[in-house]
DNA sequence: CTGCCGATACCCT
DNA sequence: GGGTATCGGCAGG
């Protein structure tokens, strides 16, 4: 697999970030593609899987029921940060906060296919052999990318971890809206319609639909 | 292919 | 002590 030339020009601003509405932001997130520039080491894949959590009223958010911990202390933050959490004791899971401060809304990143930094992905994950399952599942992007609860709070217009607008454009008919995924006890919220992906992807993470 | 299981940080009761 | 926005390995059909 060859490394894809970005465009650095289209870098998402703050203002995409502040919308109010997490699901439009969570669907207009795929396509986009996101950099990451640690140890001098640029990676960079398109989004193609991810989920709204809808702040304080959503059973299945961390800040449902205005839950507020030092874990989740960056979802309270002013839309354009990242909120990076540990999942089972050791899986790093990355979400783009949106929103104004104090309303706790967040993006979960699921799933993306590579574009740059390939060799070092793999290195991260020691693996040896390129396969879909290197940025497939959220604790697989974040390790393959090198995120970490460390960088939670890192802005999201900085030079570290960033967003890219690089043209591409999903057709409507691609992009596919279901239930979210592992959030069964979220009672009735756990069917809202609140997880986009780009259908046929090889990236998007596998079970029901 | 499906399903079970262990790893194990952090939040909650 | 129990649950969790997960994953890879392995057993069995």
């Amino acid at each position: 697999m060859n490394d894809i030339t970005l465009n650095h020009s289209n870098k998402l601003p703050l203002k995409f970030y502040r919308e109010r509405n997490v699901c439009s932001v969570a669907k207009q997130l795929i396509g986009k593609v996101l950099v990451t520039t640690f140890d001098h080491q640029l990676t960079a894949g398109r989004i193609v899987e991810t989920e709204a959590y809808n702040g304080m009223t959503d059973k299945a958010s961390h800040a449902w029921n205005g839950r507020r911990t030092a874990r989740n202390e960056h979802m309270y933050a002013a839309g354009g940060v990242a909120y990076v959490y540990i999942c089972y004791g050791m899986h790093h899971l990355f979400n783009v906060v949106t929103h104004e401060a104090e309303i706790p809304h967040a993006v979960l990143i699921r799933a993306l296919e590579p574009m740059v930094g390939i060799n070092h992905m793999l290195k991260r994950c020691g693996k040896i052999k390129a396969a879909c399952s290197i940025t497939r599942g959220p604790g697989n992007l974040s390790k393959a990318l090198g995120i970490d609860k460390q960088h939670s709070g890192i802005p999201l217009t900085g030079n570290e971890i960033y967003l890219l607008d690089d043209g591409f454009r999903a057709k409507k008919m691609q992009v596919l809206a279901t239930a979210r995924i592992g959030v069964e006890s979220a009672g009735e919220d756990a069917l809202l319609p609140y997880r986009f992906l780009l259908k046929n992807n090889p990236y998007v993470s596998a079970r029901k639909s």
